[in-house]
DNA sequence: CTATATGCAAATAGTTTGCCTGTTA
DNA sequence: TAACAGGCAAACTATTTGCATATAG
């Protein structure tokens, strides 16, 4: 993400220009929504959301705006099972833990200094693009 | 996967009972073709091939067949991305390798004792039933 | 001013469901 | 023979697309 030098945006969290993406209130508002809330919404929760500030927006357009933010690396696209794909604006390597009783979604951070060699065989001479890793499980109670 | 002592099973490969499972000539068709391909396979995919074998399962069937499988542990299902769903009748605990250039997948095997709190930060009392691991990436062309 | 995004509605893909008949244990 | 599975078609959900209009740069 790059912040445009001249920007006169007055939000400074919320950048004009996002990497040459061509900045609309839509994808603004889309953007915000995921940087506001960590809580890795669908793009139905964002479409509800959005909606308050801009009440024409259409689901249509907060899919079309979620892949284009994906597409330019500013928001992530993370798919538990087969639910609705949910996004979220954390960029920094992260794996997801699922609490299968509450449904809800945290994130997890990687042990720092470990790379996925340390615990799986991968084949030769692969090169790795992405890992994605999702916990399942639930908190004991006592 | 439970063996009936008594079990007249021609084919010791496909258990006459699968731990209380009603077996059916649809259900053993679709479980012989995950046994067989080691490839997961698509809903669709399976449906294709089982037809040699019946050609009147319907698509809906092959649905039904895979979920009381996965839900009586004896297969396992496997989501990329927003791909259709895959089944696979490897139940040893293993993460996936996706070649990006050819669609490919592959198994990963976990590198011997480890376990996930080596290598991620776990909220504390967790309870954890699942991992999911997924590479993307490629080979190396030389 | 021109390329591109929006909004709407309709299309699509994958999967699930209802209902009646057939089969398993 | 009772409970459950299969087959078929229709329903449903999440997402994508086509097209006319609006807007960003």
């Amino acid at each position: 993400m790059v912040n445009h030098p001249e920007s006169t945006a007055t939000n400074q969290e919320f950048p004009e220009e996002i990497s040459g993406l061509r900045m609309t209130r839509q994808r603004l508002e889309v953007y915000r929504c995921l940087h506001d809330e960590k809580t890795h919404p669908t793009a139905v929760e964002v479409f509800m959301r959005v909606k308050d500030r801009l009440p024409h927006i259409s689901l249509a357009t907060v899919y079309n705006c979620l892949e284009a933010l994906v597409q330019h690396g500013v928001i992530r696209q993370v798919n538990f099972e087969r639910e609705s794909s949910r996004y979220c604006a954390n960029m920094i390597d992260h794996g997801h833990f699922l609490d299968v009783e509450t449904g809800k979604i945290y994130d997890l951070e990687f042990k720092p200094g470990v790379c996925v060699t340390d615990f799986m065989k991968l084949p030769e001479g692969i090169i790795t693009e992405d890992i994605d890793i999702t916990v399942r499980g639930k908190f004991s109670k006592n």
